[in-house]
DNA sequence: TACTTTTTACGAATTCCTTCGTTGACAAAG
DNA sequence: CTTTGTCAACGAAGGAATTCGTAAAAAGTA
């Protein structure tokens, strides 16, 4: 009689991963700093939230340090990937142009971006022979 | 102290939109038995759930029918769309091409979808301009 | 009408996420 | 040594999601 933890990481948690990304090994201080731009939050706040992600695996901590230091246990690729994976596949049923058409939709795109999405494209399927 | 509604629908809420949409109007019995294909769950599980949803206002049913008929309010490439532009800005900051670099990456692509892919981007292009 | 089955509603239980208040530990300053 | 301030841990509080048991209400059947 439970919500099933379906492992992506919530929006907070996705939040913190992309400072952590961003600026390396942090402390909870500095990740609250950063937080705090976007709106008001406690540090004891981002400390727990900073310790559920760590019971969970998804940070790591030096308890040596003091301030201790936390760093992402799964690099942004990792992360960014299952991300996309698992909506592709939840949403989409796998069906990798029709997630794209509605990224499309969703977003105005340059032709600058349009380009590189190309390119991307032609460089996946070299790689792929 | 509360988790803020993030307003997309959750896992389970976005099997039940699909059976919707895939389907049309359907009872609470029907869309069970589709649920039930996938794993075990109480009629009335799936009965509570639709009704959540139809307080969120994400369905609506039908009263006079009996049994009542429930239908998503919704289309389905409003919530898709929806879903792919909030995934895009909340994890890959709105680089559309970032976006589709981890797609790709999570799923391999046959060289069909991957000209399908082509096709769509040039038709986007032309419809842009 | 009386009995059975289906449909619907209600609410309890449980877990997860988010928010803090409080407190203890530890170090720096006086 | 005492005071002051930062850091870390703990647990409570409460909204949200998911599960179902129980039972009322409606419909179907004999």
């Amino acid at each position: 009689m439970a919500r099933p933890a379906s492992g992506r990481p919530t929006d907070f948690e996705l939040k913190v991963l992309k400072i952590l990304w961003d600026r390396g090994p942090c402390t909870v201080r500095e990740v609250h700093a950063e937080l705090a731009n976007e709106g008001p939050i406690g540090v004891t706040t981002a400390l727990k939230m900073m310790q559920v992600m760590r019971d969970k695996g998804l940070l790591k901590c030096d308890t040596q340090q003091r301030p201790q230091l936390f760093r992402a246990t799964r690099k942004r690729q990792t992360v960014l990937k299952s991300l996309a994976g698992d909506l592709l596949q939840r949403a989409f049923d796998g069906s990798t142009h029709t997630f794209l058409l509605h990224a499309l939709s969703a977003k105005q795109c340059s032709p600058a971006e349009l380009t590189e999405i190309r390119e991307l494209i032609d460089q996946h399927e070299r790689n792929q022979q």
